[in-house]
DNA sequence: GAGACGCAACTGGTCTGACCAGTGGACTAG
DNA sequence: CTAGTCCACTGGTCAGACCAGTTGCGTCTC
């Protein structure tokens, strides 16, 4: 036995619940495929001597896999928890089964972002009313006034007016993932913006940015105000994103 | 006291689980503000002397909580659970608090879907190497030989194709996203499109559209290859959305 | 024989009470 | 003031019980 003895290495230790490991077998057979929707699960009380845990253990494994969409229990059902098919249950749910938000890049949410921003001022630009158009063109003048106040006001009027936007586009899905990744983003770069020194200027040019979009949306170029949007978006964000990851969003401007 | 008297409606009853009920208390307090991320929640077993129910039933609905990213119980921890921010934890959850897929409606998700998808197309003719290139015309080869087999093939190799799209784009977050909408548009219309009797003319039409896709992709012209993707989709879905709501669709694609 | 009845055996939902391994603060001995 | 102990908490798990439903089977009546 040559060699030198190895400078001894442990992992951390994480302890993982109980429950949490019948989740992911169970979720694992589901992917193996040895489990498939409209099968059913063993009852309970029959998971309790498999698993060789207690009942609540295995309830809870199953709220969480309830709350995953991915089986549905009832009571009474002589049958035990049924396993549903992909599509239904909450869409939030579907989500999470394949995409972790911590896994994604800024990249990708900014990109993400620009084509959903995008996507929604094309729209509003064919479907608005003029009353729509009157509500837009208000959230900018509260933008106007908000960069008198501060930043967060600021930031609370843009809010509002990509609300307004996202109303007329008649996309609730649309607009739920706008807030939320917006959200996502925000809270990813927030400690940077922070900082940002010329914090004034950031905003008249932002707010010249927004006029020119609802401009476009006036005049019902959709095609036009859906890539100044991205650019504003591109303008805004691009200066936190690494070099090689803006291809793909300079890809999205250049159409 | 006059008047007839009305006929007498009953509400349909639906009996709702104790730890759903504390779920909904939860949330409902975080949506109003009472509870905001960093805070604590109470113990367990105080929870359980304030929601008058047992340990099992709280700690049920608290793994209802976590599993949707609102909170995190830390064993040990002399505090209650932890309020989480809205933007940590699992992105589907984030999704979930607001938008349920049954209340969409099918207009809105293949709008979505055309402007998912048509910004895949539009990326991935920007970013495609080669090699990826061949990758796409190589599923096409692949699905015009599913169309002698049966639809269920033609599907997959559709999906197939999709995928290699999504790949070279190079964004996960667009990739599932697409995928999940496509699932639910396919659950949705499945019944209606299996009764399809022109079949094979409809599988043709579609591979000769995926084709002019690709053509346009090895071009580099993403904003033909878009436009061309969208208009695909519009062609293959419309039918199945009745004629008010296809403004919306008909606005993604004339740009 | 056919149908109504009732019982028994299940299901999931909830409760009670207990034990364990950690954590953190208060208290105490040096 | 520090080091050590101790204790009161936390969440994680367990065992066993009861209830209200559902299902199915056997029985009992017509």
């Amino acid at each position: 036995m040559a060699g030198r003895i190895q400078p001894l290495r442990f992992e951390p230790v994480q302890t993982v619940r109980a429950y949490q490991r019948i989740v992911e077998q169970i979720e694992d057979a589901l992917a193996r495929g040895d489990l498939a929707p409209g099968q059913r699960l063993p009852s309970e009380r029959e998971l309790v001597t498999q698993f060789a845990v207690s009942r609540s253990t295995v309830r809870e494994a199953l709220r969480v896999l309830e709350s995953n969409g991915v089986v549905r229990s009832r009571p009474g059902d002589p049958n035990g928890p049924e396993i549903l098919p992909f599509s239904q249950g909450p869409l939030r749910k579907q989500m999470t089964r394949l995409a972790r938000v911590d896994e994604l890049t800024l990249s990708e949410l900014i990109a993400f972002r620009m084509i959903m921003d995008g996507a929604a001022i094309q729209l509003a630009s064919r479907l608005r009313t003029d009353e729509q158009l009157a509500e837009m063109e208000q959230t900018l003048v509260a933008m106007r006034e908000a960069i008198d106040i501060d930043f967060a006001a600021f930031s609370e009027a843009d809010v509002a007016f990509h609300e307004a936007v996202a109303r007329v586009s008649r996309n609730s899905l649309l607009q739920t993932c706008n807030e939320v990744v917006r959200g996502v983003v925000l809270s990813l770069i927030s400690d940077k913006i922070a900082h940002a020194t010329n914090s004034r200027a950031l905003m008249l040019e932002s707010l010249q940015h927004h006029a020119e979009v609802v401009e476009a949306i006036r005049a019902g170029d959709g095609h036009a105000a859906a890539r100044l949007a991205r650019q504003n978006l591109y303008d805004y964000y691009a200066t936190y994103v690494p070099e090689p990851d803006r291809d793909p969003l300079r890809a999205l401007i250049d159409d």
